[in-house]
DNA sequence: GAGTTACGCTACGACCCGTAGCGGAATAGT
DNA sequence: ACTATTCCGCTACGGGTCGTAGCGTAACTC
């Protein structure tokens, strides 16, 4: 058989590696920051999956996503435009949705909260942030996609929480944490379960309505809505 | 090409159909017509589309969502289910899509907002019965899967609007004319856009958080949850 | 009856799925 | 170097869905 020569290795920088949490969790050499589910991997016996195809797969999946869109992207169209084989698509993913939540997971891990100086300022840059996030192509159609199949599938709705949703609430601590110290809210209560709750209901709360207006309403987040949002947020109801 | 098998034609027409919403699908009873599709057909020249195999269609279409979900359901599948040609099937929606959107909002037009003496169980009632309509298997899955798709697709975005989302911001209507009533809420402002603007932004936050917390964040929306939400929503963050 | 439209049914090429098997490439242990 | 192991690209496959075309027939209007 013609031999083709293959160029093997790109020169790509590889970066990012989320590790698989399917069957087969092999781990090449994690070259950057590997969030949260890294564990020391004693470097296994034989060759290592290449960093690199990880990346021009993930790489890949984002840019289709932005092309087709979620129903009509296929492992296929990937792998063919990731320049990997589909066999090794399949090795790291066993579904779409898998490698979709991966693929964009990175990409919400970019919302930050700088101090602006109150909890007003604070809410408002966020939101703009999230909505921000949200106006993009790959974002938007994935997020919603990936939920809609973890609706069925338990292991990718774990999948999902820890890979993208509990990560952002780190978010909302960090802005309350501020906002207590600026005596803005009142401090936390003693019981510890209470304050989880209380955040979590916040989070819901932001994340959520930013979401439905984007995605759902199909309106705009402009600094309007976020002034108006977050008036009601801090005053409740009568306020708005 | 042998000597052409001719079923009788009610043999097995209407013999797979279970249960949908409880509702016999006899092979000749007309029935209602299909919501938000061709208003008043002026009855044209041929023979009519059969109503009956619009609803089969429909209940088929819930009935399996629930049963293999959204990237399993094919529209060959529904097409058996119901006891249609595939054919048929493709004549009244073009995509799995359009199906399922008309599939899912008639559910959604079975919320209601009961008097309950205050804003506060007014809000709580909505919530739970919101959370109780999305824990059914083919609305969490059909909701967020028909989102997805929209947000590469305008008319479609276009069809979840006007079938789903806008008809339930009379609930918003209904509760605030009533606590205004009641005094619990300042009139409406003499700019009637402003007053658009804060009925949609209620019903991002209500509809946001509710779907947040069931979907994304996987969290249960009991009585607890709600009464916490809607202190949050009447008092602000200062509240909860 | 004539005209028109919907229906069930079959068939079709195109595409995607997920897996198997191959020879070869890259690593670790000896 | 040599071997064992694991990954890689590639080809091929049976099975499924897609969306459409064409046929004869059924149902309804004029």
């Amino acid at each position: 058989m013609g031999a083709r020569v293959r160029k093997g290795v790109r020169g790509w920088v590889s970066v990012i590696h989320l590790t698989g949490v399917g069957v087969p969790v092999g781990v090449g050499v994690p070259v950057g920051m590997v969030p949260a589910m890294a564990p020391s991997t004693p470097q296994r016996r034989g060759r290592p999956r290449s960093a690199a195809a990880d990346r021009a797969i993930l790489d890949a999946t984002r840019a289709a996503l932005v092309e087709v869109g979620w129903s009509r992207l296929t492992m296929s169209h990937v792998a063919i435009r990731a320049g990997v084989a589909k066999t090794t698509l399949y090795r790291r993913w066993g579904a779409k949705s898998e490698l979709v939540v991966d693929a964009v997971a990175v990409l919400f891990d970019e919302l930050e909260l700088p101090d602006r100086g109150s909890l007003r300022a604070d809410i408002e840059g966020v939101v703009l942030s999230f909505a921000a996030l949200l106006e993009r192509p790959e974002t938007k159609t994935a997020l919603m996609a990936v939920i809609a199949e973890s609706t069925s599938d338990e292991a990718l709705r774990v999948r999902v929480r820890e890979a993208i949703v509990d990560r952002q609430k780190r978010l909302v601590v960090e802005g309350r944490v501020r906002a207590q110290a600026r005596g803005e809210l009142p401090p936390d209560p003693a019981d510890g379960d209470e304050t989880r709750r209380v955040i979590d209901l916040i989070f819901d709360v932001i994340a959520g309505a930013v979401v439905h207006r984007a995605l759902v309403s199909d309106g705009v987040v402009d600094s309007g809505w976020a002034a108006r949002f977050t008036t009601l947020l801090l005053g409740g109801l009568g306020a708005a």
